[in-house]
DNA sequence: GTTGAAACGTTCATTTT
DNA sequence: AAAATGAACGTTTCAAC
């Protein structure tokens, strides 16, 4: 049941303050969209019942933290392999951030974050082991360039 | 001048408190950490100090935005690109959520948000007809099976 | 890092548009 | 139906320890 699409203006614009400061106050937010808090926290509530906020998290920067490699490791599977199957597998690894199932030759494109080039070798290698997995590419990432949060009215300026 | 890589264990049981909830309050956060309010307030600012928090977000649905297709584009670009170059053409896209330059026969690797595939085809075409970009190749994303927030102690539990 | 106190934000019932 | 107001309660913030 997909969540509905129309998206309100003054709720677009709650959510692009958001997106920028999760923790402003909610008369911060009302400040920069023209409501009173008690306006912007009851439409935030319904946000997240609503579904379309899944939460409020913490932007960090990888390097950091000692994660100094990153890279997109493809999965190729046998025929026969399930998604329940690849993310039950996938999930397990603390290295992994992303994971999605893909058209194409590759059946699983895996985003892998590791300290290092030794470290992200035995993850890949580890990914490679998996039951279901034939073969694996990796492609490691030389710098990030762009690193969006998601912003309502970027995709879907309707 | 990268940041230092030693994190404080107190520093990475609150970043893990703010991953899951970026607005919940210092009082709370100090509750599952053993430290009082203020203690945490003045370890968060100074995390923001040093840059490893580099902002608080809000997570969001893809789908209640109206972003019902995805995509990794790779792009195949001329030899003397600069990353510069890269990042300033491929930031003017709103569908544009992350691109990274990489290793291999791809040069920047994108990753697309759009309403649909009439959408990404069109952002497609427009970034296959950017001056630099010799040729694509895009894999659609069938369903995203894992989408983890940035956690202190994952890949570098050390 | 903690405590305590003043300023400020949140939240709810009520009133207004 | 949705937003503003005002008051009670909890949080933030800073000084002092």
């Amino acid at each position: 049941m997909p969540a509905d699409d129309a998206l309100d203006p003054l709720d677009a614009a709650i959510l692009r303050v958001l997106a920028t400061d999760a923790r402003a106050t909610f008369a911060q937010v009302g400040a920069r969209v023209s409501l009173s808090a008690p306006a912007v926290k009851r439409r935030v509530d319904r946000l997240r019942e609503r579904g379309v906020i899944r939460g409020f998290t913490v932007r960090l920067d990888p390097g950091a933290m000692g994660w100094h490699t990153e890279a997109f490791v493809e999965l190729f599977c046998q025929g026969s392999t399930s998604p329940a199957t690849m993310r039950d597998a996938v999930e397990q690894y603390p290295e992994v951030v992303a994971a999605s199932t893909v058209t194409g030759d590759v059946d699983l494109m895996v985003q892998v974050r590791a300290r290092d080039m030794r470290h992200l070798e035995r993850v890949v290698e580890r990914l490679a082991a998996e039951p279901f997995v034939s073969r694996t590419r990796s492609t490691v990432v030389l710098s990030a360039l762009v690193r969006r949060p998601d912003v309502p009215g970027g995709p879907a300026q309707e």
